[in-house]
DNA sequence: CGAGACGTTGAACCTATTCAACACTGGTGG
DNA sequence: CCACCAGTGTTGAATAGGTTCAACGTCTCG
């Protein structure tokens, strides 16, 4: 019952950012891509990465722009966007670390088909397309594993329709609470917060409303048990009551 | 200026669907996943489809039944379709000849992400999820066809919701319309026959709205001569006009 | 300490939904 | 062959859910 009042979201805050080798080759070895790769061979792979470091807002290609390289997220939390000509925008997806970004059709045209901005500092590792076709040429079986991934992400885009299509925004931001608690929660004296520096404009990037709506659910939510929220931070406090309510089909 | 009062759709009415051999190995050698097989090997995967026939309005499978197949649309088409537990329903996409539906991701949980449902009467190519599997094993580039496959229907499933997302009705519409004319267009006395029958309720779960609306929508586009449409069909009469109405970021 | 970003709340407005009545079409069975 | 009926489409009126505009409070950072 203290509302804390301070973000319990943890920034890194170390500056030009960059990555230890030990993390480089841990979470190039976490990646659904090369699980089943030895570590001389993973050595070899994390000589064609390059790391950048990023600042909080900072724009790490625009859509439309020509696309010539992969990302992975070290460290931080990657938003992908896309824009209406009229200035709305839409938060496709929150990548944290481990998560693949850029045009992996390979094929097609090469521009971005969003925009990445880094929400926190953080940490990539970059990839030239034309390396990681060579990759792909030399082990086939990669290509099976980013088929996995783009269904995945095909079947979060369906939903995310479904959703925008069906349901009323309560609902929606339930759902959009409790997938971002399971990818980016973190224990926290009785709560699952989501950690990540997360503005209502954010969440009403994600679910389709404006933030005013936004604030207004959310001052429900918490007024019901179902969550604590601050400025730039949120807590799921009773998932249940939330499923409850994302799922209340009455 | 005269309305046709009967729908111009050709609707295939020769009872038990089957296709021709020439039709079957048309329609593979077409798919972008065997563009570069030869001839002979060919027909060595023809060999491997079992060909179905099927009424308009029957059900292929549904979403969560377990998934053993692809299919492949020789003849007619297909509604994939999501629904929720209060029984409104969204349809993801509408598929023609050529087009390929099912698992694609090949790894995951073994079940159906929508439903299929028949529009048409037609005649599908249905594979099993193991002799895919091999197929793929055997012909490792294939994958990357897969893929270049699932990033253009992400690409597609993103562009939805941000229409969803940031878009009044009349410009979802109107872009769905310009999409459908562009996949499914036929041309018909100076107008692009959609070539499918459509209802108001099938663009209504495609455009995230209700079937009245659809029709206030389409009485308005019908007044200002960007399409003609009758029952269950529909024809883009002024291209220009309806693209004017679907960018109008006013 | 001030400025700007973020968040909240209220009130008016508006778009689209909902409910309802009716019209048209096409197919079926008497 | 016609009458009927279910499926489809149209239109109107009332309503609701969310947006928009605006004002204000609060936190953070330089």
């Amino acid at each position: 019952m203290s509302p804390r009042r301070k973000s319990p979201v943890q920034t890194v805050t170390t500056e030009p950012h960059f990555c230890s080798i030990d993390l480089r080759l841990k979470i190039l070895g976490r990646l659904p891509f090369f699980d089943g790769v030895t570590g001389a061979a993973l050595e070899e792979i994390n000589k064609l990465f390059v790391e950048v470091g990023c600042q909080p807002g900072e724009v790490l290609y625009h859509a439309g722009d020509p696309a010539a390289r992969l990302y992975v997220v070290a460290e931080g939390k990657i938003k992908l966007m896309q824009h209406t000509a009229d200035g709305r925008s839409v938060l496709l997806d929150l990548l944290a670390s481990g998560d693949f970004f850029g045009p992996l059709a390979l094929s097609g045209p090469a521009v971005y088909a969003e925009t990445a901005q880094a929400q926190t500092a953080g940490c990539m590792l970059r990839i030239a397309l034309d390396d990681f076709r060579a990759l792909l040429a030399e082990h086939p079986e990669l290509a099976l594993k980013a088929l996995a991934v783009m269904a995945e992400r095909l079947a979060a885009s369906h939903q995310r329709v479904l959703q925008l299509s069906a349901m009323p925004v309560e609902q929606r931001i339930a759902f959009t609470l409790l997938r971002l608690a399971e990818k980016l929660g973190r224990e926290q004296d009785g709560g699952i917060l989501i950690d990540t520096p997360l503005s209502r404009d954010d969440l009403a990037d994600m679910t389709g409303t404006t933030p005013e709506t936004v604030s207004r659910v959310i001052s429900r939510l918490q007024a019901g048990g179902a969550v604590t929220s601050g400025r730039q931070w949120l807590a799921v406090t009773d998932r249940t009551k939330l499923r409850q309510i994302a799922e209340n089909s009455a």
